[in-house]
DNA sequence: GCGAATCTTACACTCGTTGCAAATTTAGCC
DNA sequence: GGCTAAATTTGCAACGAGTGTAAGATTCGC
């Protein structure tokens, strides 16, 4: 259902969240996250500080706010798989075609937003937890293709080192958009890292990777 | 150098910290940390407010103090193994043998420590922070190892998937803790979970590991 | 002792966050 | 249109973490 199958003040609810939430996003990159106040996000908004509160409950969820989309890719690459192809298979195809359109799921974000996340120690928490998030809900979506004969603890084994593998590649992908790099270059480096890390959880670390000891 | 051998001001810096740390712990569990003021702590250890966040930074530091041996643990099980063991290996062996003396570094900690942590966002965030700077080590430690011919990915790629086995493992120690278990019982139950993650991490996720799609 | 360095303390302040009740706006109905 | 009920916005007050500053107290090196 859309905008327009909404009443009068769910349609203006949205308008002011939106309102209080592109002003945020705003300052935020002009003067970084811990410097902006939420009383000024207020008055730039028009709002309350209280309105500001209201919405968004915590400061953070200003700047990082539709992690749905964040947190359910994985689980929904495996849920959404096709029969037969295992579970790596459909992370690791879902993650060269994330890096092939520079999806911001996979960390592809604007320098600025990448320096207002690198620069703030409470949005770097909260993107820690919604890794956190991201790989609970690949367990539970592992754990309902498990087979009854299979540990208990193997979902979340599997979904430890998949989310792994992704969050690596995903602070790869921060990183270099930190350093200038851009979008495209940033997918030709990152494209043979990923080949060499789903290949790793493919195989395993063996017995001597990445090196005895010499 | 013990404490016999430092001046009168630094003996005393240490009976200060802790004195307030004691203090705090001790509040902590009866109370809760989110339930517990700093003012409440300087009020029962009978400091000003001011000396206790100028030893303690961070409320959360308060609670996790001594962090330095859990963060430097991974890095230094590798740094330490013997010539020609793998990382794997050594890292192995170091859990296993954390499990059978019932090591805090491995998750062991009493239920109320664990109901305390469990209870409080904060330190919740802080613990997922410390796992976090515990990979970082080992990924520099594995970087020292690492031969010169290695993608630069690799030792990042390994201290990733062996942290998150790691993790994995202290979060269900931390787990059956607060279901209830005495550390005995939690041992027994862990051991073959490790087992399990480790004989994972050796051999891969295989293509159709846990489970391809029936 | 005595000056210098360091630690402790009190005070004031900023900011995020919450609770509450009044004021405003919208919804549903006559 | 007007009226009541519900929801939203707002202002105000308060709490708690964290910081800066300057004065007082303690310790150090000589």
């Amino acid at each position: 259902m859309g905008i327009e199958s909404m009443g009068l003040r769910e349609s203006k609810k949205h308008e002011t969240r939106k309102l209080i939430s592109d002003h945020a996003t705003r300052l935020f990159m002009e003067q970084g996250f811990e410097q902006t106040t939420i009383a000024e996000i207020a008055t730039a908004a028009r709002v309350a500080k209280k309105t500001v509160t209201n919405y968004f409950a915590r400061k953070e969820d200003l700047a990082l706010d539709h992690h749905e989309a964040f947190t359910a890719s994985l689980a929904r690459a495996v849920a959404d798989r096709a029969a037969g192809e295992s579970a790596l298979a459909a992370l690791r195809r879902e993650f060269v075609a994330a890096v092939e359109q520079c999806d911001p799921v996979a960390g592809f974000a604007g320098p600025e937003f990448a320096r207002m996340i690198a620069d703030s120690p409470t949005l770097t928490a909260r993107l820690r937890e919604l890794h956190d998030l991201r790989e609970e809900a690949l367990a539970a979506a592992l754990a309902d293709d498990a087979p009854a004969t299979a540990p208990v603890i193997a979902p979340r084994a599997a979904a430890a080192l998949l989310a792994a593998a992704h969050r690596l590649l995903f602070q790869r992908i921060q990183e270099l958009t930190l350093a200038g790099e851009p979008n495209d270059r940033i997918a030709a480096a990152v494209a043979p890292e990923a080949t060499y890390v789903f290949d790793l959880l493919g195989t395993g670390l063996g017995e001597d990777l990445p090196a005895a000891k010499a």
